[in-house]
DNA sequence: CGGCTTATGTGGGGTGCCGCACGGATCAAC
DNA sequence: GTTGATCCGTGCGGCACCCCACATAAGCCG
């Protein structure tokens, strides 16, 4: 297949779509659909009903869980490497988690039947999204210690490196509210970090956009949790591909 | 089936393992093997290989993960409702996480391949397994939200109310320091929690003995994570046996 | 350009948990 | 009963992060 205009969405963007082979990918491909992702937008609340799955391109996703007393944390981040509505054909239909868009962009969404039918025909794509959910397990149990044992400005590099790896620009539209939401911080101690950062040239931002300037460094300030949930990433998906 | 003496070990008393129609358990029988779970003994070690999947009965087993520095927090548990040994059928064989038994008693043991072959069958088993690991899911991102916004004293009570629903007896033989392992804290915050609750009469303990006197009272003082995440297994894995 | 909205910077006070150190209690073994 | 190992209780100083309040600044829009 050739590789079309990066900026011209395609579902060889989505890189589980990318690693299915021509006849799995033409047996989904009339069920696509491109959709547009709004910053803010929530796909799923907690325990409503899923219609669809989405496969994001340009667009970041955010599964976070928000507590009684209203203070939210980000469990797991989705991007171009995954797929959000695990839950579809796992056989739960509905999860306690919010999915929300953090990143506008785009998607490609199937209806929850198609991809449970497919997924059913225990063919490559079953394969692929068994083995994505377990790269998704293991972001979460990596948040759950990192939200225990690392400080905010660790975090805060390693949620910057996460993001950054899902997106082409190096540029994010976010302010440090939201950052803060994500993290479940304060907003003054994201501010307080990022500031650090700044001063020592890893980044710049200004009103609601952060640029990375030095992603060595924030390699060099986060805890270890960011390239333990990288690799992970890397072998779960990278071994379909070569198969 | 007839429900065997409680007391005997018995594929039944792994609530998986008995929602198995008995077709279907009977294929797995030759290869169930019951074994003794030593308090402590590690199943698996990070990105090590794995041999077997783990059907607790009277044991219960803790997946957690050890920071580089040495600091360790669980990210789930697993006693008689579930499965250790998820990445064997999910298909990254390893995880970055450690199994470690946390209370002792009994579990039965299948060969990988054998779980893999029976998986591939796409069942009752594979229908069984899947909902389980959404569980799993479930508990890990609710640990991560209740690391970053719970105390200590309401982890303590999630914990320890978890941990009773997975055994019949209503003693747990585990230190402080354990349990301080376990959620991700020092001993000293432990004896804190453990004293003031002991205090308002909801436990009693001694050198290396839990007792929980009052459920109600550890309920009424936990934050809403506990339920959550009993609800979520309850739904999902409730759900199957009526089928 | 001027005003309004929204984002970011700063500071003071509080607290929950950490790290460390040590004293005291409990239990097992001989 | 004595010894010894382990487990539990307590106190003190420190710090990261929280909560609240307000100052400043950047960008948007008429």
């Amino acid at each position: 297949m050739s590789v079309p205009n990066p900026n011209t969405p395609h579902p060889v963007h989505n890189h589980l779509l990318s690693a299915l082979p021509d006849k799995d990918l033409a047996l989904l491909t009339p069920h696509l659909e491109l959709v547009p992702m709004a910053l803010g937008q929530m796909l799923y609340e907690p325990g409503g009903q899923m219609r669809h799955a989405y496969f994001p391109t340009t667009s970041i996703v955010s599964l976070h869980y928000v507590t009684e007393s209203g203070a939210s944390a980000e469990t797991a981040g989705v991007g171009n490497e995954g797929m959000v509505g695990i839950s579809l054909f796992m056989g739960g239909d509905t999860t306690s988690s919010s999915a929300v868009v953090q990143m506008a962009g785009h998607a490609y969404r199937v209806d929850r039947h198609v991809l449970k039918q497919e997924f059913d025909r225990a063919g490559v794509l079953q394969r692929l999204l068994l083995r994505y959910t377990q790269a998704l397990m293991t972001q979460m149990a990596q948040t759950a210690a990192c939200n225990r044992h690392h400080s905010v400005e660790q975090q805060l590099c390693r949620w910057l490196l996460l993001t950054m790896d899902r997106m082409p620009a190096g540029e994010l539209v976010m302010t440090q509210e939201l950052v803060a939401s994500m993290l479940g911080v304060r907003r003054e101690s994201v501010t307080d970090a990022a500031g650090r950062l700044q001063g020592m040239g890893y980044i710049r931002y200004r009103r609601g956009h952060i640029s990375v300037l030095d992603r060595a460094g924030l390699e060099g300030r986060t805890c270890e949790c960011y390239s333990v949930v990288k690799k992970e990433i890397d072998r779960l998906l990278s071994d379909v591909k070569h198969r």
